[in-house]
DNA sequence: GTGTACATGTAAATCGTTACATGATTCC
DNA sequence: GGAATCATGTAACGATTTACATGTACAC
């Protein structure tokens, strides 16, 4: 429902073909809506029916294997603009990785370490990528207030990669303080 | 794909039927993954058929609209052990949020104060509900490793709570700042 | 003229949401 | 016997993933 109005935003910052937006979704704006080229065709074509998008006019007929450039049309505005008033219901969660460590916990697997320790490092290198773009383009500038605004989404990105890294931390130390028990508590079996 | 083992961990924990298993969806295992009644019937049926659960026998045939009891069988305990040790990558970031603030960023709309009104609002009632569970369940306990385990995986949902609500009232702070310009800066328009 | 990268698309399968259907039990 | 609740399902649709198909441009 919302991968409509994320490739509206998109074309609201730039006018952009298919694969360039495919490749801005694997970029900036996939940092918050994520989204295969196969996706963002279908959608563009349904946009475009809607007449909320255009194709930019070029000389011959459209076909395949040739660029095609997208841009919004006013209607694709109003109804943008629409949508970012809605009071629409966050998503409800799903996180495989805390589903693992609860059937861990229930198993008695302490193999389940492997699995955060990989998550913490996939987290890790996002939270890398999100801090350079933020040293890049943010910091040590004079924002405007649509440049603060850009800011805080990217900090949105970077204070949950942190919490999630600094939570798998805490579970890597409880998995490892399983595997030495020094606990006076837990000395069941010699 | 994870739903399968997030039945499968439910079940670990204790057997019940479909609609037990639905409420406890709502409950504590939806806090990390969501389901509707309808995804864990048709789910439990291929899990029966895969030869991972078994309903516990009764007396007479199953019928619609008698209650069916599940319980997890030892091939369904491998198949779980096996997947908790499994190195997925993380779930690409869907947030309609950031996409809604970016996008009011783009078009200079204030309304979209409004969304994230709405989203603090939830997500304050999501976290108190985690807070309690805490307060209820592991505060001044002594807790086996298990119990360990468990309460830091209703951590990570409450850290992710927290960062969410701080950051919707960073948002919020900017927004105000610009409908108020004390700024030296932005003074273009009288 | 062949391979590689660019570019747009199709098809099938799975997952998730929404609306509805069917039957049993219990309370009044 | 009627309403409410418990309980198990079906059906249709939309969203997402995965694999594949088709065509152009350009370097070699």
């Amino acid at each position: 429902m919302s991968l409509k109005f994320a490739i509206l935003a998109a074309l609201t910052e730039r006018s952009s073909t298919g694969l360039e937006l495919a490749r801005r979704f694997d970029r900036s704006i996939g940092y918050f809506w994520s989204a295969s080229h196969q996706q963002i065709y279908r959608e563009l074509e349904r946009l475009r029916e809607a007449g909320l998008v255009s194709t930019v006019s070029r000389p011959g007929p459209p076909e395949r294997g040739q660029p095609k450039e997208f841009e919004i049309l006013p209607a694709g505005t109003s109804a943008l603009m629409a949508w970012t008033i809605n009071q629409d219901d966050p998503a409800p969660m799903r996180e495989a990785l805390f589903v693992k460590v609860r059937a861990a916990a229930a198993l008695g697997n302490p193999g389940v370490e492997a699995a955060v320790t990989h998550d913490r490092q996939i987290h890790a290198q996002i939270l890398s990528r999100y801090e350079e773009i933020d040293r890049r383009d943010f910091q040590d500038r004079d924002l405007d207030a649509q440049g603060r605004m850009q800011r805080l989404v990217l900090q949105a990105g970077i204070d949950l990669e942190r919490t999630r890294i600094q939570w798998c931390d805490a579970v890597l130390t409880e998995l490892r303080s399983q595997q030495q028990p020094n606990h006076e508590a837990d000395a069941s079996s010699t």
